[in-house]
DNA sequence: ACTGGTTGCGTAACCGGTTGCGATAAGCCA
DNA sequence: TGGCTTATCGCAACCGGTTACGCAACCAGT
């Protein structure tokens, strides 16, 4: 059995499709008794506009597409459900693509969004070149950039004031009278890392504490790449009282490898993470950090598509949101 | 300046839409210079064929949607990895739908993804109403069922052997000595529950080890509601000396409520969760779960709904996916 | 009775692709 | 040279909606 379409209700109803398009969307006035008979026919026949049909003269899939790099990631999943509390009320879908930090992976997506005609991108970008991500904006698809920048991006923008937050994070282990401070700095090519890592590097420098290259370990973001690191710098031959875990992933790995060699937290070896997570809370020791407001993010960010999309320019097109420091006890040693 | 269109393309290729169409394709037969003049003039305008024209006479959209209840619990972030891993070479999108377990919600979004036209939805259902989801399979669009299930469901459908993970994790506990045993036995609406909930009542029959029905504690899935219910337990006149979890959002509450009452793991009272994670390892103390292969999960059911779509009746249409122990040391007191 | 305005709805073009059918031209053979 | 293949491509209808026009019927006013 054929799906209904608006031919089959606008027989039934006995009037034309304009009609029944006109009811449907209330864009003119029918009558009432009218209106009754095409509600009717739409009823009987469990009659659903399609989309694809309607998004081809109108323009609008009502779909925005969202970029990402691990819908695994705590992270990405809070800064979803974000999304999803503004695009919902608005009747609006959500595509969700995943990049895993791969170029080709961003670049497939991003061609296939545009493909779908999707009316706006949201997208944490893990491409630099920003040219890939340029095309869509400038051909017709509405950009915001989220949580990752690069230099020279000027388009919309919602991150999280990451220097900041590392900073924070860094003086509160100062604070707890640490002098040697490393830190996991994570995927250098990320702008969220480099920032934080600047945060870190301000606060030590404010407080003249030294900071030996070999503290600072970069590697990909993973819980195995933080293990590695971790591991790294608790091998050296001078190792830190303290070390600074640039996200949540390499905040888990760090804790694993602190365990694995027999060290104790804080006693040994202190820690802050940047981005909290649900579990932190019942770590060994619980986990200091840095949260990051991640559902917000992911609600400004489509608040700002949508503006983009109606054509109103957002109020503000670079919006930095603030961390939050949530002191538990990886952070200051026991006196 | 307006999107180019397939007409775009021809006219400056100097063809008529047809060839255009057919070089896109691989359709038919195309000279060879007649081709790269298209494919040039393609470049050149940098034209992308509209989907959601394409989607208009094919029938098909490229899209599938998918329904679960929390982006931000890992379990469903690994299950969509998983779907995007068989989606992404066939060229799908995919929309994701957070129902938060309201049934309006689930409502709202099988509407959204039925006049959507997606090709085919993976349902990880609220609703116990099966109507309202066997609608979408009724009205042309193939579902696959995933993780949770109902009774009457014919249909394809995807899950774990929840109640021959949850005898092994509550048989763990019994060979750790444990008599005593208690359930945070989550949101009962849910199949996933119950079965969990049946195979941990069969370990304990079989063993002929009574269970007082206080011990049974029921509750939303959240980390508060855990929280709650296991401070419901643990308040007892009698208490029982271990506690089964029955998915990581309990689990966690479970820990935290342990650890407010100031009762030590798994000396006090041990416990195994349903549902691994990756913090679970760092968890003071690091639990014991039974793990669920949540990204296979994805994977087959993404395998499932393409099958479908493709008109191929899927080798099995119901798939149960085994769980494993991992044992680590919430689980055993020591002698 | 004629006119002008209003009310309620239909006609048909259009959105941007796909595809069945057929047209044109070149090549081949007798 | 005419007829028959074959190679290459175009015409136009169609998918299911939206929407600019316009039309018929009715009413009121004179």
């Amino acid at each position: 059995m054929r799906r209904p379409t608006i031919n089959d209700v606008a027989k039934r109803a006995g009037v034309s499709k304009t009609t029944v398009s006109h009811v449907i969307n209330n864009t003119r006035f029918v009558e009432e008794e009218t209106r009754q008979r095409v509600l009717q026919a739409i009823a009987e026949l469990d009659y659903r506009p399609s989309s694809v049909a309607r998004s081809l003269t109108t323009n609008r899939t009502e779909t925005i597409g969202v970029i990402i790099s691990d819908a695994s990631n705590y992270f990405f999943g809070e800064v979803l459900l974000g999304i999803e509390d503004v695009l919902r009320p608005v009747n609006y879908g959500l595509i969700v693509c995943n990049t895993a930090e791969i170029l080709e992976r961003e670049a497939h997506y991003l061609d296939l969004l545009m493909r779908q005609r999707v009316d706006g991108i949201i997208a944490a970008a893990t491409s630099q070149r920003w040219g890939i991500l340029a095309q869509a904006e400038v051909r017709h698809t509405p950009v915001v950039f989220m949580d990752r920048s690069f230099e020279g991006l000027e388009g919309p923008f919602v991150g999280v004031d990451n220097k900041r937050g590392a900073y924070l994070g860094t003086r509160h282990l100062i604070e707890c009278r640490h002098r040697q401070i490393g830190i996991l700095a994570g995927f250098q090519r990320l702008s969220t890392m480099r920032e934080r890592l600047a945060g870190f590097r301000q606060a030590l420098q404010e407080h003249d504490i030294p900071l030996p290259e070999e503290w600072v370990v970069t590697s990909p973001l993973s819980i195995e790449a933080g293990r590695e690191a971790m591991r790294q710098i608790l091998t050296l031959p001078e190792r830190p009282t303290a070390v600074f875990l640039n996200n949540n992933l390499l905040s888990l790995g760090g804790l694993l490898a602190i365990r694995e060699l027999g060290l104790s937290c804080p006693e040994d070896i202190s820690v802050v993470g940047f981005d909290d997570h649900p579990w932190a809370a019942v770590s060994d020791p619980p986990l200091t950090v840095v949260r990051q407001p991640a559902q917000q993010l992911g609600q400004v960010a489509a608040q700002m598509v949508l503006a983009l999309i109606n054509g109103e320019q957002p109020p503000e097109s670079r919006v930095l949101l603030e961390c939050e420091m949530i002191v538990r006890q990886s952070s200051c040693p026991p006196h």
